[in-house]
DNA sequence: CGTATTCCTGGAATCGATACCAGAAGTGAG
DNA sequence: CTCACTTCTGGTATCGATTCCAGGAATACG
């Protein structure tokens, strides 16, 4: 049943156009062999006698033949290529956190295609959008804004976000646990006898900080102390003047619970600059570790979140999903730590915070 | 001349298999057009009359039609993908750099792949000729290994090294003038009256601390004091141990140089933790800069390096190449900044060294 | 009105790798 | 030696977008 087959000349052998890279082709002639079994070699080599194999193996050798990806994906349908969308690779947080998901993504032949977003929504839909039109085979996502849901959702790939969720939609996601972090942290302000505590929750539009403040402010109430809604300051700009007045002026505040690191480093500073008695005048503890955190005088007590960790399971349920098919859903929240050290009191053993 | 052409049903009409995305023919058949419109219209629509692009970009919308570029670049034999080695982003210095690298090349449309070498040659390795298969236009790398360049030269796309110029080869280059910085460093600290200088080089083998150390070194002999080669710490694993040594034994050292970052604030924390007087006993100075390093009691004096400036530089360089056609060759040397705060002495303006 | 010019358009070959198919070559049993 | 197999191989359609080319439509110009 051999239906007319018009002979095409395909690969012209006459004209060699430079190529910056020899195809698969070239190495079929080499060996004097056909495009499919070489193909056949380069997976797995099933079905190819041994002569054969060698002698293609000695020409991609020879050639230093390096396969397309861009050919085989189209063919394939997959890219082996997983994106990271986050807010800036520059902010230690996320930075550790892209390490580790490069590693993870390394060890399953993936490279990873890096893009921030700067916390802008329309930055975030031209990565994704550029991510799409890429074909990566799953996308871990740092999400700013829900506005890209229907991209998201007809794009069909796998989707893990980490340290915040999807706006209002149940997309797998790893978390710290937030509100629990928090809350413990302000509980142990309050137990060491801090009462009127300035929670500097820098930009009070992220779901990170209002989870924060969410378990800061349950604390304060649950312990029956007065709230205070001047002593929530949920923005970048006005912090350190804030914290300067409520160091300052009447009714002073004798502690501050700093939601991020590098407030807790400011306000630090600060404190030092006003020649503030820490712990004994006013108490500090901060969110998210840093290096030198336990150098500095005194060493600074804050909620540890096992970055790497954050990471690392949000990538291998994106592994997960591609390669055991196993679409992962619902959020998975990893317990933090309360490093006791020595800017709210005397210094205990570090606990987990259950 | 037409020669026979066989009418080869190329896009089944009846079979639709489930694709995930739809495809520029698909597009095409919607708007009742030919693919080449199609192409046409999303390529700028030269050639197009006003009423079918107006219908062939209906259908794009219809569709939520998005370009798969690995097709794209199969033909057009761009890929429009940078690829970015360093040893690992969790590092501060090389964290700020992919951030500013991947803005820059967002700027120009070219997502970044991501891949971390830990400075081991064979990682290294891996990962270039995964970029390599993925066809990237161009590649930015922290080089750890002259032994790929082979592989390099012959997959012939442009390359610009940061932080560390390719072993032995004239590669476009953007560096910190590494000498002349750690040279300003020690010069400073003699002139400050130090006189037993110990150099905390970290790993002895890199580049940067190769020349960090030379700086150093000339510094001491052409200030005529003698140079001890026990005061050239080369490895992280005893790097500690030694500090402590040469802090309490005999032969005491009056100042610390730190080659890198984190270094630093190793040095700084032993010191605390022995509670040496610096500046007055002991001098401390350190190379990069950091968080805290002007809070800090006392504030420590370091080189500051532009890092956003190398990493930007070398995108540009790199940009101009795959845009402008204007290979790139040679070093560029930026300047470092040395900053005086406390550690070595009384504090003054800061200088730029030139 | 005919011809030259420009503007638009559809269609096929192409990029490089894979998957499938048909058939050749080799193996073993009867 | 034949038949039924398994093993191995070459050839080509296919993925999706671009780039040609040929030719139709529309306009301009003599």
């Amino acid at each position: 049943m051999l239906h007319c087959r018009p002979k095409i000349l395909r690969y012209t052998e006459g004209v060699k156009k430079a190529r910056p890279f020899p195809a698969l082709i070239d190495v079929a002639r080499r060996a004097g062999v056909g495009a499919g079994t070489v193909s056949r070699v380069i997976n797995g080599g099933q079905y190819v006698s041994k002569r054969t194999m060698a002698r293609v193996q000695e020409a991609i050798e020879e050639l230093g033949y390096q396969p397309n990806v861009a050919a085989r994906s189209l063919k394939g349908r997959r890219t082996k290529t997983i994106g990271l969308v986050v807010p800036s690779v520059a902010d230690p947080f996320f930075s550790v956190a892209a390490g580790a998901i490069e590693a993870v993504a390394r060890d399953h032949g993936s490279p990873v295609l890096l893009a921030q977003s700067e916390n802008l929504p329309s930055r975030e839909r031209e990565q994704i959008t550029s991510l799409i039109q890429r074909r990566i085979d799953g996308l871990i996502l740092v999400p700013c804004d829900g506005g890209n849901l229907s991209l998201l959702q007809q794009a069909a790939f796998p989707l893990v976000c980490f340290d915040r969720p999807f706006p209002g939609q149940p997309f797998a996601t790893v978390l710290g646990d937030n509100y629990g972090g928090a809350r413990a942290a302000t509980e142990h302000l309050i137990h060491r006898g801090y009462k009127r505590i300035l929670c500097m929750a820098g930009d009070g539009k992220l779901f990170t900080s209002q989870q924060r403040v969410r378990g800061h402010r349950d604390a304060i109430r649950d312990a029956g102390l007065p709230y205070f809604a001047e002593l929530e300051v949920q923005d970048y700009a006005s912090a350190s003047d804030a914290l300067r007045r409520h160091l300052l002026g009447k009714d002073r505040i004798d502690a501050v619970f700093c939601i991020k690191n590098l407030i807790t480093m400011n306000a630090y500073k600060i404190l030092r600059e006003l020649g503030v008695e820490v712990p004994s005048s006013v108490g500090l503890l901060g969110y998210d570790d840093f290096e030198l955190a336990d150098t500095l005088d005194p060493p600074i007590t804050v909620v540890r979140q096992p970055v790497v960790g954050i990471a690392t399971r949000a990538a291998q349920l994106l592994f997960d999903a591609l390669e055991k098919g196993k679409h992962p859903k619902g959020t998975t929240t990893l317990k933090v730590d309360l490093v006791y050290r020595g800017s709210c009191g005397e210094m205990l053993a570090s606990r987990r915070y259950t």
